[in-house]
DNA sequence: TGTACATCAGTGAACGCGCGTTCACTGATGTAC
DNA sequence: TGTACATCAGTGAACGCGCGTTCACTGATGTAC
């Protein structure tokens, strides 16, 4: 029964156990990570943590969901500009560059997005996130003219979604240099997968 | 020390143990799978395990590794037929699909490709298996006359690499009956990314 | 071809540690009258 | 505005279990002469 924390000191205590979780996370990675660990880290004794997550997968499915849902808004804050013109390869790229910033901006998201991956209780995070994503994405299509029908609309959209998460997840592995150019090639891909999708 | 098995029984023990981890693998997943699950279920006991893998770990390492060998084997025989002619969107869904089958036929490939992702000691297991496939794959360009400079043929490569594989994973997480339809969009999406790459 | 010895392969039983989790409790905050 | 009580928040200390790992050993296979 995961209790949502009601009082102003309980709510620090629910952050507190969050950040302490995001913090070993980043120093050792998932399978390191221990509710024990995450106590001692934040300063507090196990029951304090068990009163609001029920086990550890309980906390990384809140950073999980947190974490989906800033990406999410930034692309739909993104997806509101292009809502009756179809993006172009450059503004694909502002999204993926915005998405790897919004991402950098929350610790331990690389480790957050991998264990999501990973952990067989929490994939269904991702893959839901990622699903609505997709849906959300074929939205503004219907209310222009398109030359894909339904069904190969919802895939393909799909495809892009799951294209952009994997070079999302590249650029946080490699800390490459070259982000702006990889966002640039990734705009350029994702854009041309779309040029057969005018009715014309 | 890692011994490698010498006798003909000690083959024998060593494909065991592997064979007894993806079985459990396939079961609960990573986080679940323990070094004494898996001697109980090989019907061993655990320093016969610990005779030819130093930790769990590096079972999963050579699980890692073998699955990257089958795919990368897989790639090679499919690159070799388009050494002279750019691939279309056709051969290139072809590749993928060939990529799923073999992946699909080694049992507990998703759980192994998700631990490679998650698992701080094996990340690497799978980024030099990626790099070195895309750099694999920029040989055949380079015969050729190709409008891409070196930088970018090598970021672009590894890009299409990327992609690959992530939508391999999401064909292994949904099991959809889509399968050769996202192998087409894949083929096309990516042949699409090629487009301006010859010189004229 | 037999014997002696070295190496390889695996067993049986246990170890200490730290994991996730829980119990009984105290102190802090909110609420009814 | 004060008091009594209910609820919320967190402590201290410990639990049993199973994890990774190791020790001392036996039996199987290979090798030298």
């Amino acid at each position: 029964m995961l209790k949502r924390p009601r009082q102003e000191r309980a709510m620090r205590t629910f952050d507190l156990v969050l950040t302490s979780a995001v913090i070993l996370l980043e120093k050792d990675g998932f399978d390191k990570l221990t509710t024990n660990a995450i106590c001692k880290h934040a300063g507090l004794t196990p029951p304090a943590l068990y009163r609001y997550f029920p086990n550890k997968y309980a906390v990384l499915r809140e950073l999980g969901e947190r974490l989906m849902q800033v990406q999410n808004l930034d692309y739909f804050r993104w997806q509101d500009k292009y809502a009756d013109v179809l993006p172009d390869a450059d503004s694909i790229a502002q999204l993926i560059r915005s998405q790897y910033d919004v991402t950098c901006a929350q610790r331990g998201a690389k480790w957050i997005m991998r264990s999501l991956h990973s952990v067989p209780e929490l994939a269904e995070v991702r893959t839901t996130s990622h699903a609505y994503v997709a849906d959300k994405m074929t939205a503004p299509f219907r209310h222009q003219k398109v030359a894909w029908d339904e069904k190969t609309l919802q895939r393909r959209c799909r495809i892009m979604v799951e294209t952009s998460y994997a070079v999302l997840e590249m650029l946080l592995d490699e800390r490459s240099e070259d982000v702006d150019a990889i966002c640039q090639d990734t705009g350029r891909l994702i854009a041309g997968f779309m040029d057969d999708i005018r009715p014309d």
